[in-house]
DNA sequence: TAGTGGTCTAGACCACGGT
DNA sequence: CCGTGGTCTAGACCACTAG
């Protein structure tokens, strides 16, 4: 074997993203013409494009087609997934404010569409903490059309986004997150026990949902001197 | 379809580590045993597996299977990808010390092992800027054990790891990351143009190789006032 | 050599989007 | 309705590990 099938395709494909011969917003060749084209089997094909999403050159749009992506401004250094209770074992929880309805915030990378601000937000915050090391600051808003009642009631086992998908059915199907290293504002170096003006990594976050035009919006704002974030990956292609 | 099958099997090999059914370091049952005791075929045990190795959760060793992995101690909330020239178009690239022959760092979340350190590393620095901005440092290192004669070529298409590859057939095939916010020393805030003592977003790098015990290991100080960190993922699960 | 994971084929049926 | 992507089956052959 020269080289792996789904690789060769997986390359050719990125190429000719990266060239323009598939533009911004247009869609690559159906995965069945994919098949005929370079005459593999889809479940290679399908290979290639999942690479290729991951990394965020296309989306695959259900009934649609695959979908060529802008590449962002940002340095494109990092495939981040999102929050599926990764945090350990020895993680705990504090809220600091349960959910409650308020305005939007102003200082989120992505502005909330007109459809979202149409409702108010509901807002929550928690310091996470490893022992008794607290080490996050965690800050979400979302909009509460519809979604009133999750005020009256707790979290389904501490999880925010359990309780979406077994309540309301929401599921969380994507994200997009930026990183950026900043000064600790006065309150969060209280919180985080550190001193005011210390570094601190800011993960702001936009869930996206299977309810169209919902979005979550986080920010998480780390204490990384004790526990830096971390992981390990080991590469598909 | 109550629930796709590869996330029932996805999330009870999950919980059973979690709660140490499948101890750190043991192997879970292989892909053939998984298919004969939940009676699905091969393709759907590998997508929940892989998955659970995107997450790291398990690392998959060809010949022998798939092996439990320690939880590690920082956060675990980013599933970070390689290099693999993700950078956008406009980054430029100045090398500000081109290889040499030099002592190993002390300063790494991960010390070479007895192995490496027989031999003295190779180190070279660029700075990576997108247009005029300089927006991040890039310190790198690596056992010179058999690779004295990079130190008199120049990369080929300015890649290290295009060099690697075609030159002396090593591959990387993994890495482990840890991100920190910490102070800018006064060398890098020059390099970057910014006030020493500003918040700089650290990215420590164990890139691991198709060679078996080399590995390759990075450090890049990135000034994410202007150009933060990003990326899009759309969850797979 | 036996058993493991890695790649690939050739189908099937379903859910979704647009006509 | 048709074409798209999403899930799944039932095989095949290969490459690697270990006894």
């Amino acid at each position: 074997m020269a080289q792996k099938r789904y690789l060769q395709i997986y390359g050719t494909m990125k190429e000719r993203i990266q060239q323009g011969v598939y533009g911004v917003g247009s869609y690559l060749p159906s995965e069945n013409e994919l098949c005929n084209i370079y005459g593999m089997t889809r479940t290679t094909i399908r290979r290639a494009l999942d690479e290729l999403q991951r990394e965020g050159f296309i989306v695959r749009e259900h009934g649609r087609g695959s979908r060529v992506l802008e590449r962002r401004q940002a340095l494109g250094l990092l495939a981040v997934k999102g929050f599926s209770e990764a945090v350990g074992q020895d993680v705990r929880t504090r809220f600091l404010q349960t959910p409650v309805i308020g305005p939007w915030p102003s200082s989120l990378p992505w502005m909330p569409d007109e459809n979202e601000r149409g409702a108010p937000a509901i807002f929550f915050e928690r310091l996470r903490g490893v022992g008794t090391d607290p080490v996050m600051l965690e800050s979400n808003w979302f909009s509460s059309d519809g979604l009133e009642t999750i005020l009256n009631t707790p979290f389904e086992e501490d999880s925010f986004f359990k309780t979406l998908s077994s309540r309301y059915l929401i599921e969380v199907t994507g994200s997009e997150q930026e990183l950026r290293a900043l000064h600790a504002e006065d309150k969060t170096a209280g919180l985080l026990k550190i001193k005011p003006g210390e570094p601190i990594l800011h993960i702001s976050i936009r869930f996206s949902t299977s309810r169209p035009r919902f979005f979550i919006y986080s920010i998480l704002k780390c204490n990384t001197a004790k526990y830096p974030i971390g992981n390990v990956y080991k590469h598909p292609i």
